[in-house]
DNA sequence: CATGAATGAGGATTCATTCAT
DNA sequence: TATGAATGAATCCTCATTCAT
């Protein structure tokens, strides 16, 4: 049974390696291409078969479906991360504007811009899936200011709401202007801290306001 | 002469009024049905044959990129009327605000959608397109941050640029959420208030930190 | 108002035509190479692009639809004609029968093929078709059984239905024997001949019991 | 030796067993799904992997060869074990169609849709395959035709040949009718009764006319 | 200017068959 | 013998664009 169950783990592991393989072709592929690309073109870039490709998603609307998934988890666990460590409420929502310009945009640079570009309309169940997971971020943001400012009545939960919708739509046209179409300054660093600035000044008044 | 001159105005009026009733039909299908329909559906919602299409635009992409110079000029002329009237600097940003929300998500969904969802990632001419759109609706704001400012100076410029994005990430997301998704409170009203309060205070810094 | 219904009376057989053109070269295509060929096989016997295929039918279903709604029609036509002529019930069932070897199997071995053989199986939808169609043939023929002995009682009825049955079952296989696989006597206005004689007697004891 | 010899014969079973349990489930599937179900669920079906079944089968094709073979050698003997008790030669001609009914239509209901509906126009080598087989029955019941009325000559043959031919497609048609479709009068047994009462009155001539 | 039938390249998807293990 | 992942040719269908009328 041991050996079985080894088997087991040993394909459900070269499963999963070949399916990230897949997923990590496409990524490349969708950034540099388009999503308009063949399937051909992705099985191509991950060295697989047309048919190969079809063994490990039903189409390419599930492919997509998996690359946004991951990419919700990714974005989510880099936020999530940043804001557990300690510090002051306004620190650790800077703290976590960081992870986001240096994980997601510096190093994830394909899942942007899958998730700010190639994904937006593709179809309405894509579309549903991208709601979804912008809700959850901003979900996500807007409890934690919740949870900060202790605001809690309908017009806090608003505001909340839509202070971490502002915040979200800051660092995604930021991330877009700069890591996807790569314009403007070249210090990327000092943007980084002129764009957190905005929103700790934007954010300080949200939060001041409940206390 | 006279009379040959007077159909060629005709003509050039009946060309522009056909040009702008297949514009119209192609704005609202596409927000309705997503620009992938066929030129054939936008043809039919635009009373005219498929090859009468072709006598207006050279291409499916050509159309779009009418499409969207007319809204870039909408969205910049809203813009512009509402701070150029008269006021305190900050209030002059905090109409435009308002004329973003009332004269383009609230009267002109097609436009907004066509601009935010439907013509991102559509090929790299459009995307090209698109970049400069934002990049001259950016420009006018950071300008006029700038002016108010009276930071010039190269970390100026950056503040003023990076502000100018954050501005307009935050009114894109607020929109797309509550005006093309349709999530969360009803009430626009409250949501607008909230969002150009984050960005009254976000701004307010950048503006100060200059006097 | 002449100019324009003419017009569309044109096109109307333009179009009909072109219809037209498409379901012959398929039925000789399916005849040749089995219903498994591609649709660039029906388009180019055609003489028509794949496109074009698809401006007449929405799919291969619905060619094969037409095509086996068309062959309906001309076997009962067929039959219908040549059973209505005056004479004895008897003569003018041999009549039909003559008319069913000589209409259908002499002069339409495609369509012969089509419903007996190509049709078969294609897909529930299309199995469905030939059911319906089997059911009008047969029921006009239980119906003149009916008629002529008399008999209406629910056994009669039944009596009348095999007895269609049988005859229908009798005619598709010689036909499928000496018409399609062409094996066997070649002599085949004799094997007419017997088959009728055949139906004659199973049929005379069914018209005969009613008396 | 005798010990290899043993494994011989036991692999022989245990390779025949393996055959023959995925025929049978080929059946099934074929008959409820269609022939255009792929090798994946025939071998699902039958407990076995893809690569299994090409250990018994050198393709599909050959393991529809290897059913109607099966199915053809099972009808055969069903009519031929009727047949051969004695009796009056119109009595025998009648117990192997009721055996037909019994034996076939009600017991083998997949070897039936799989004769009838799903072998059909499959590819050239089957459908030579199905004209063998064809002839081999109804070259049976022609020769047990001619050897009753005695008629040896071109005519008698043909007689013979022709009778025989109509004998099995009332049996199909009827069968396809009210085993397959399973429309009309449900009682079987009655249209069965019918039927055969219309082969006795077709043969009965036939039979008659000889002596 | 206007039409809409015609084109055909291109894309998604399936499935019989093979082969390394 | 047995497995099932991998292959890629084959097929259906769409749609931007053209062009004869």
């Amino acid at each position: 049974m041991h050996f079985v169950r080894g088997l087991d783990v040993k394909f459900r592991r070269m499963k999963d390696s070949r399916r990230g393989q897949i997923m990590a072709a496409a990524r490349r592929v969708f950034a540099e291409k388009g999503i308009a690309v063949g399937i051909a073109d992705i099985a191509r870039a991950a060295d697989i078969s047309v048919g190969g490709f079809y063994l490990y998603f039903q189409n390419k609307e599930d492919l997509l479906r998996q690359l946004l998934d991951e990419t919700g988890r990714e974005v989510r666990a880099a936020l999530a991360t940043a804001f557990a460590a300690p510090g002051e409420p306004l620190a650790r929502f800077e703290r976590a504007g960081h992870a986001f310009f240096r994980e997601i945009c510096g190093r994830r640079r394909d899942a942007l811009i899958l998730l700010l570009r190639e994904s937006v309309g593709f179809s309405a169940e894509v579309e549903e899936l991208r709601k979804r997971l912008f809700q959850q971020l901003t979900d996500d943001v807007a409890d934690a200011i919740r949870r900060v400012s202790g605001r809690n009545g309908r017009r806090g939960k608003r505001q909340a709401q839509v202070a971490a919708l502002s915040i979200f739509g800051m660092l995604e046209r930021v991330a877009y202007h700069y890591f996807i179409w790569e314009t403007g300054s070249k210090d990327r660093r000092k943007v980084e801290e002129e764009a957190l600035a905005f929103v700790r000044d934007g954010l300080g008044s949200v939060l001041l306001a409940g206390g």
